[in-house]
Order: C-alpha cells, then structure tokens, then sequence
DNA sequence: GTATATTTGATCAAATATAATCATAAAAAA
DNA sequence: TTTTTTATGATTATATTTGATCAAATATAC
C-alpha cells in the first residue's frame, strides 16, 4: 500500500473514530508503528490531522474557550467607577465610538440596555455587548492580534466615513503641557480619528496616567471635551484651566 | 487516550457541569486520580478552567457560552470532507476570502497553520482562527446580530478595497438553468463582492443544495471557478458541461 | 478549639512513546 | 544493467506520560 493510500485510510480511521493510535494504525493498516509515526508527522505538518502522544486526533472546531476580553486589568473598582459615570452621559439613539482601549471596554456592561449604536474597532467590545439590545458597527482592516482590534489606513479611512454624536476614549498617558500620549502608534491614530468624527469626545482615563508621558504624543488637550477621571479634584486643576470640562467620580 | 485528547474531554465535561470532581474525572476518563490532577493544574495554568479543592470549575467567561461558533450545522461530515478538500488548494502566502457560510466557516479547523493572510466578514470565522498563524482581515459595517457577520453597503465597498487570490463562498442554492441563490439579500451581495474581486472562486457546497432554487438569484454559474461538493458525478454533469471546474469529494 | 478525613505536592519508578541512527528493500533514473 | 533515490523496518537511546507512595496542607466534622 502506497503512502498516498495509507494517507487516505488514516483520514477515513478518524473521521469515524476521533482518536486512534499508532497501534492501531499499524495493525489495521499492516505496516510497522515507526512508518505510521512518519505519515502522521507529515499529515500533521499539512495541517490533516493533529498529532497526539500515542497516535493522532481528526481536527476539529476549537473548544478552547478563547479569551478575547481583556477583563484582566489593573485599576479595575477605579475603571468600573468612571464607567459608570461615563454611562450616565449616552442618550437614547446615540451614536457612540469606543476604541479599543482597556478603560473604555468597562463601559459595555453599562450600556447594554440602551438603544444605541456602538461603532468601535475592538473585538473584545463586540464580543462583551453580544445579545445586548445595542447595535453594533464594527471598523474593518487589519486585525491586529495581540490588542483584538483593527487598527491600520483601511480602518481610519472606515472611520471617517461616520460621524457619532460622541466618542469614548482611552489613553496612556496625558499631561496639562503634553497632551495626549500613547504607546501604540496604531492605537493612537484610531482615537486621533474617531475624537475627530464625534461631536463630543470623553476621555476615560484613572489617575495613575494623569500627568503621564508616554513616548509617543498624539495630540492635544483640545481635541477631547471632557475628562472623566477617579483623580482628585487638586490633581486635575491644571486640565479644567485648560478650558477642559473634568468630571471627577467619588 | 491521550493527554490532548483528555484534555478536550475535559473541557466538553465542563461545558455540560460548571463543577466536577477529580473523582468523577478519574472515573469517567477511567484513569487515575493523579493524573486527572497534572492535568487540571495544566490547564488552569493554560487558563482554560479553574482550579477549585476536589476538582475544577469552568471559567465564568465560559458560562454564559457566546456561541460564536455555528458548530451545530446539517451534513456536518460532508461539509468537513468538501472543507478538507478545499484546503488543498490553498498556498502559503495566499490572500483568501471567506464569506460566512456554514460550509465554509468548516474550512477554519485545516488552515489554522497556514500562513495566509484571510480575509472575511464573518465573526465566528475569526473566532475560530484565533491563536492560528493565520493573519485576518476584518470586513467593517454594520453586524448583523442574527448571522455574527458583518453586512451593508459600507462592507461592500471595503470588499471591494481588496484583492485576493482566492475566494471561498457558499450559497443557499445552486442550479445548472438559474445559477447561484440565496436566503438573504445582505449576504448574497457580500459574495458578489468577494467573488468579483478574487482570482479563484471556490464554491463549497454539499449535495443537498444542488439543484436547489432559492427566491434570491443572484448570479450565474460564471462567477465562480470550481464547485467542490460531495454530490455524486451523476448530478454534478450538467455543472460540468457549462465549464465548471468540479471536484468531488471521495 | 481539636480530631479526622480529604486533597494535594513531591519524589520516584515503571511503562510507554518518540527521536536518532543505521540497515535493508523497493523503486526510479542513469 | 548499475547507480541513485526513496521508503520502510530494526535497534537503541532519550523523552514523556503515568501511577504509587507518603508527608504536608486543607477542608470538614465534632
């Protein structure tokens, strides 16, 4: 028997039994275990079947559960609390952008009952407002792994193309003399343009960033209206003499 | 049964039960207790489930299941042998659309460890490449809550932003007198698009839709290239006769 | 609170699977 | 034909998986 036709029994084997070992293999096919080690390495390499110790499995959809929200975060009680806050600010009908920052994604348990439109570039936002009465608007372009979120020039250029009555953001750092800072040249262009594209832009930020630079500086204050933060009310004095409207939580 | 194996077992038990004990794993896997316990510690630290004293728990993320994925289908096992098929036809560095048939959200599991670049308007498709070295591209516009995919006029237009090599799409119906059909008008037109901007068109499609006419008919047989289905050679001759490619499946 | 029963972690030993190496047989090419 | 290539098998060394034992940690009963 040909190795062609042993790669077809192996694959006929598993679809009816989804585990089988070498053993198995060897016997049914008449053959000796080291060569059926050898196709099963090879099968498994062209992506047919997924090797085990001891012989091999048929592929199937994953049931991993896969973690695409970022719930795992510091700062939490602070960032629920400015949610929260935040929340309090959407209307009924709203059209809101919400980019993929790990502040804002803790606005989604408090707006899953309103009647709104969500449009944002992370996965871990439409996946945590799934089954909610909101609408969702997803940004297409490059799906950038490790953040679960589409960033790139097809993504901004999508993003320009709505106007959203307000825009909740997230950033990395921000200083009264710097402005907005940001660790991710991606990132920052996505909330560049969508605070751009909304009547109205709030920044969700904990304290630990106020007065933080980062690398890379990505605009000024004036592009948001209002900063809702957990700092307090001395930290933020530099902002609102800034002509920047600070809600402070708690 | 293998460590892998065991561990996908794993898993399906805690899907069905939020707590088991190593006891009731150690019987129902017949295997002893200790092993159950290597196992768990694995994977709570792989953070696929959680550790509790006496057994494990599923994770919350988990517990209320956001079923993504339409694993649930009709011919589950013809679709998966036209998918394995189908995947044969795709080469490294391949740029592919996938449409969001549940035939070809089936072709996910063979080419997770290809390094292509996909292209798709389908949530669950993405789901499913999570972790894979596949690179996604998301389609944007409005999500239709109903299909986990992304549809409209602005997803259109960003379709047609792309070019690909490949494009893998299902329909609802096929005929050799009226062509390709289809349920739903949002989602025909995403095909359109996809196959009017590839090189290839594959069309994935099991035998119980050939022949078939549905109320939307939305192209003819020339947009696509090669059918691939688990028809016998019988039915699919008058396909062949207008010049399409057609492989059948065993 | 203590006493008892369970569960766990650590260590070791046995069983098993795999990788590496070389030898042989079959097929293909010269 | 001979040579070369390829596929297969045998052997040994290495790695992995599994189970047993027992002390420590934890939970439960009293």
């Amino acid at each position: 028997m040909s190795f062609q036709n042993r790669k077809q029994t192996i694959l006929r084997l598993l679809e009816e039994k989804e585990e089988v070992e070498v053993k198995e293999f060897a016997q049914l096919l008449n053959i000796s275990e080291i060569t059926i080690r050898r196709d099963l390495i090879q099968m498994a390499a062209e992506g047919l079947l997924h090797r085990t110790h001891g012989g091999a499995m048929r592929l199937s959809l994953v049931q991993n559960p896969v973690t695409f929200s970022n719930k795992t975060t510091t700062n939490a009680e602070q960032k629920d609390k400015i949610c929260r806050v935040a929340a309090q600010f959407i209307q009924e009908g709203d059209i809101i952008f919400i980019d993929c920052g790990s502040t804002v994604f803790r606005l989604c348990p408090y707006i899953r009952h309103k009647k709104i439109k969500v449009i944002t570039n992370s996965l871990p936002v439409v996946y945590e407002l799934h089954g909610s009465s909101v609408s969702i608007n997803l940004i297409g372009g490059e799906l950038d792994v490790e953040r679960q979120a589409i960033h790139g020039s097809i993504a901004e250029e999508h993003i320009k193309r709505y106007r959203a009555n307000r825009a909740f953001i997230g950033v990395d750092g921000i200083s009264p003399e710097n402005g907005l800072s940001a660790l991710s040249e991606k990132e920052a262009s996505i909330t560049l343009a969508m605070a751009s594209h909304s009547a109205q832009v709030y920044l969700l930020c904990d304290a630990t960033k106020l007065g933080q630079d980062k690398y890379l500086q990505f605009a000024g204050l004036d592009i948001i209206h209002t900063l809702i933060t957990d700092a307090d009310l001395k930290k933020v004095k530099p902002y609102q003499d800034q002509r920047l409207q600070v809600i402070c939580v708690e």
